[in-house]
DNA sequence: ACCTGAACACCGTTCAAGT
DNA sequence: ACCTGAACACCGTTCAAGT
């Protein structure tokens, strides 16, 4: 579980390593903000650190370490400010809204953070305990306060898909004669489909959060 | 975009091919039930069928469109009935369920369906114009339809995921200290994992579509 | 038209050897 | 402790050659 041979504060000889957690961590999102996440391997990776690819392993266990470290520093920049001062229901919709956006540009770890074990991430935990004590003082106590986590994380991760997918997914092509209606409704999508992907979200998102205030109602 | 030899209905000699678009769609379902997508490569493929790796690309045009090929067997099974027979609201919580139930154990396809046009799935556009047509009988039209349909989607993917995740992903570990409020909260999940997944979906859902019904009210 | 076999350009990961 | 270089066991895909 715990990996990361930590840098040399014992005596012996200074030879400064070069490389360390924190150094792969920020080549790593330089490699996917620069050329996106196909182009994430452990090759390029040394390359960008001026390193043999073995060399990596002393510092990370895996490649999925690797992007375990990334998903912790995308978790850092989601915004759960809200609980300390909005009521729940507000302070969930801020949160989820800018969850989904640190995520869209990174669904490619949407499938190691939905399986990820809170004890390896301890941002995502303590993300959890705040949204946990906010619905705890409005009186949503026990399984029902994980559920909702769970249930808006879910949203949240499908919502991100969407919003990253490429123009025109619901252009019917020469399929038209097979859905007529469903390709009259969708016509206005392909105009701007970003923004098309923000209205699905929050309808979906204000009637989910409506039905939990409905159910939750003080 | 269309892609696909088809096998020989022509004069000249009746050689019978080994390999269809058929005969692969099920070998990739017997390894992935079978092995899981992990064991699931072209050699392996090739393997199961007894034929060299490079034949396959006579019949499919790469491993992508392998995993579409299996998205539409998939999706093939999700029931959308309850469209025809039950009131939108009713209906849409049917599909929403089955739908789940149908990704749970394969969500290596979510990340492919969730950006496919379309255009390249007649299975998927045609569910797509059942709901649409529903939910147009309901009095909900245009936009709204559409995002309805992405909106319950968005949930049932992420939903998907959670429900695939190992045992134990909100055991805290040696960081309960972090979150108290959350680790009691969270404690009752570890005893069933599986049934605390199914309680968290259907709690969004229900709200979502209870949301729903009250901005759609007749 | 459809298949084989060899080859290509990659992957992630391991490990003996060095300092 | 930390790095290099070589090697391993794979990937998906292409293509000339056969029938």
């Amino acid at each position: 579980m715990s990996q990361g041979t930590h840098s040399g504060r014992g005596r012996g000889r200074p030879s400064s390593p070069v490389l360390s957690r924190e150094r792969v961590t920020l080549a790593a999102i330089r490699i996917v903000t620069e050329q996106g996440y196909r182009h994430l391997t452990m090759a390029a990776l040394a390359r960008e650190l001026g390193v043999a690819a073995s060399a990596l392993y002393n510092h990370v266990s895996s490649k999925r370490d690797v992007l375990i470290l990334l998903q912790e520093r995308v978790n850092e920049r989601i915004d759960d400010s809200a609980f300390g001062t909005e009521p729940w229901d507000r302070a969930l919709r801020q949160w989820a809204h800018s969850y989904r956006r640190c995520f869209m540009e990174h669904t490619a770890l949407i499938p190691v953070m939905a399986v990820l074990p809170v004890a390896d991430s301890p941002r995502t935990l303590r993300m959890y305990e705040r949204v946990t004590r906010a619905l705890n003082d409005a009186g949503i106590v026990g399984a029902d306060a994980v559920d909702i986590i769970v249930g808006v994380e879910a949203l949240v991760f499908g919502a991100a898909y969407d919003a990253s997918a490429p123009a025109g997914i619901f252009d019917p092509g020469d399929l038209e004669d097979m859905a007529p209606t469903f390709t009259r409704f969708a016509a206005q999508r392909s105009a701007d489909p970003r923004a098309a992907a923000d209205r699905a979200f929050e309808l979906a998102l204000d009637a989910l959060i409506d039905g939990l205030r409905r159910k939750y109602a003080a």
